[in-house]
DNA sequence: GCCAACGTTGGC
DNA sequence: GCCAACGTTGGC
């Protein structure tokens, strides 16, 4: 099956203009389990996945990004000098896994949160829910059809 | 910068 | 297995 996704990034660490600049990125520095294992059990190249830029001004969906390639250890875990360095983890059985992202837009504007949850058809979406911290979540195919067309209105005169 | 909400850790 | 303490996330 072939899901949607959203993906969260600090919009000032790593933006849709940093992925478009790079085209492609490995997502590392995943460090929840349930994110992990949706990356790992659930993500399949091919599908596609809101960038959704948090705590930036405004926060919000910023574009769009498609996984090209997925099940990849996370070297970062390894490294000492990283801030995901995870010392509890070992190469004989890496805990960490990323899936690697290709650039497909950059909205004209970003859809801000707000409008988000301005949106009865979005109400039900995890992102919106308080205390939502997920950074990897699965997206409604009609909730991500609906944000779409918020972005498309948007760049509209 | 504040702080509420959440996930993780570790003592017991 | 419980739960208090701690660290992190992320909106505001």
């Amino acid at each position: 099956m072939s899901r949607c996704w959203l993906l969260k990034s600090e919009g000032e660490v790593y933006s849709i203009d940093d992925l478009a600049r790079d085209g492609q990125t490995p997502w590392e520095g995943v460090r929840n389990y349930e994110a992990r294992n949706l990356m790992r059990d659930a993500m399949r190249p091919g599908e596609l996945a809101f960038f959704y830029h948090s705590n930036s001004k405004p926060s919000g969906i910023a574009g769009l990004a498609k996984i090209v390639r997925v099940g990849l250890t996370d070297p970062t875990q390894f490294d000492k000098k990283s801030d995901f360095y995870d010392p509890t983890s070992t190469r004989a059985a890496p805990r960490w896994q990323m899936v690697e992202l290709a650039f497909v837009e950059r909205f004209a504007a970003v859809v801000p949160l707000e409008r988000l949850k301005a949106e009865k058809a979005l109400a039900k979406m995890p992102l919106l829910q308080k205390g939502s911290r997920l950074s990897v979540q699965p997206v409604d195919p009609a909730h991500f059809a609906h944000i779409l067309k918020l972005a498309r209105l948007g760049s509209s005169p």
